[in-house]
RNA sequence: GGUGGGGUACCGAAGCGGUCAAACGGGGCAGACUGUAAAUCUGCUGGCUCAGCCUUCGGAGGUUCGAAUCCUCCCCCCACCA
């Protein structure tokens, strides 16, 4: 990077290197980030009401840039939603109704306004629907100007493609195939109506990038430019931001804060680092510091959580956080004798729960394994039975040891609450209905 | 359209008349060790009223005392040929 560029500006470009979400840039881009304030774009695919945490990555691109004096654009893809990116994916995509996008639409503009500043006073972040322009927009038309720019011989080229194309038992459709151009037409839009040069997005992304920049270059003579972050995967090659319970999305209806703070908190050592800088806004100093005490004090954790805070915070805000920090204290320092039934209602309030009936416990109560089974704690009475055996079930933090074990009413904190434990952080809550 | 090879549990893959609820590997769950980490080791991994019974091996029939295994038809994949 040569010297006279706005200090500012060209720290952009440095800032998403150290952090490693710099993968790679089209010839360029860093000159034009670093000469003055631009706007920036990434596309979100509505296909589902919340974002989930492998979302996160570009949303912090974008963070990021608004953060060094540009203007984000988060373009909902409330048209190429109806559609689907076949990039990456091995088979034809699940089309969803226009109302259905609509509503994933709102979800996902709720939950970037945690990240994004749409109010401030300078380069406020802009939330744009590409629904506006590709809804009213004539075959025709299209056509002509923006088809006539585009060769099969090169779409044809394209990895996703030629996969695709390979595996007769999937194919693909024309509806699929469309998608790099509608989101070039996208780019095309946002340069002309928001002044946007740069799209932003995850690798996988590039072909469909470029694709955009030269249409920009062919119909306007504009010049435009993308910058791509890495696919995240952890140390193990695994796709990242999935738990044993599914993904993990950034609605604390589908992911409970709880749920979330732990998701972070039990990353592995060698990731984590890697993630705070991903993923947390801390300095690259204090990161190393943090790095530093994962390799002389291990057992303390800080690293996982610092990002589980950092994150947490973001997404749930403080009371969120607070709850979870909470939760996980109760849960993970001792034993619960010392909490009140209103205590556990609320450290628990996160936590996967169900609902007994007192009658069900009374006298006798039930066996252990109805009650595990019932409570959908296991999938089965079979499930059950050798989760007991097994030694990994927990009732109320004491370890249920046999399966003769029964449940009854004397188990009930104050008459109200059962705690299972199911191995060694799968917890859930029985509420006793009076 | 022709010929040949296949479709087995979450995935991959053995089995090819009884000893098959089905080897083995992966994944998943649990236990031990730890730090709610990794690695490693151990157990479990169709359902149930659980030393027994019931339902599973692409689908429907059939042969047999007995079928994932044999036969018939159908559906779907793969390879080569046209």
């Amino acid at each position: 990077m040569s010297p006279g560029y706005p200090s500012a500006m060209s720290a952009l470009i440095e800032e998403l290197r150290w952090r490693g979400l710099l993968q790679d840039a089209t010839e360029g881009a860093a000159e034009h980030l670093a000469e003055a304030p631009r706007s920036a774009y990434i596309g979100f695919d509505p296909t589902a009401r919340s974002l989930h945490v492998g979302s996160l990555l570009v949303i912090m691109d974008l963070v990021h840039m608004q953060r060094h004096g540009h203007t984000p654009i988060a373009l909902v893809g409330g048209g190429t939603g109806l559609i689907g990116d076949p990039s990456g994916k091995e088979t034809e995509r699940q089309l969803l109704t226009k109302e259905q996008v609509g509503e994933n639409a709102e979800g996902i503009r709720a939950q970037l306004a945690h990240f994004l500043d749409f109010e401030a006073k300078s380069n406020a972040a802009v939330m744009r629907n590409n629904l506006d322009w590709l809804g009213g927009l004539a075959l025709v038309d299209f056509l002509r100007d923006i088809g006539k720019h585009f060769s099969v011989n090169q779409m044809m080229a394209r990895e996703s493609v030629k996969r695709r194309l390979a595996d007769e038992t999937s194919g693909l459709s024309y509806t699929e195939f469309s998608y790099a151009l509608l989101q070039s037409y996208d780019f095309l839009e946002l340069y002309r109506r928001e002044g946007c040069t740069i799209q932003m997005g995850g690798s996988d992304q590039w072909g469909n990038i470029t694709a955009g920049t030269d249409l920009i270059r062919r119909v306007e003579g504009g010049r435009a430019f993308g910058v791509v972050s890495p696919l995240v995967t952890n140390s193990a090659g695994k796709k990242f931001g999935k738990s044993e319970a599914g993904n993990i999305w950034l609605d604390a209806e589908l992911t409970s804060p709880f749920q979330f703070y732990q998701f972070w908190i039990n990353t592995e050592d060698t990731d984590t680092v890697r993630y705070l800088k991903y993923f947390s806004l801390l300095s690259q100093d204090d990161i190393g510091l943090l790095d530093a005490a994962t390799q002389t004090e291990p057992h303390l954790r800080s690293a996982q959580k610092a990002l589980a805070e950092d994150v947490t915070r973001r997404v749930h805000g403080e009371t969120g956080l607070a709850k979870a920090v909470q939760a996980t204290g109760a849960l993970f320092g001792g034993d619960l004798s010392g909490l009140s039934a209103d205590d556990v209602a609320d450290v628990f309030s996160d936590v996967p729960s169900s609902e007994v009936t007192r009658e069900k416990l009374g006298g006798e109560g039930m066996s252990i394994v109805d009650f595990l089974s019932e409570s959908g704690v296991a999938s089965s009475k079979g499930d059950a039975r050798r989760a007991v055996e097994g030694g990994g079930v927990y009732l109320n933090n004491v370890r249920v040891e046999g399966i003769e074990r029964r449940v009854t009413m004397a188990d009930a904190l104050e008459g109200r609450f059962l705690v299972i434990r199911k191995g060694k952080r799968s917890y859930h809550l029985v509420a006793v209905l009076p």
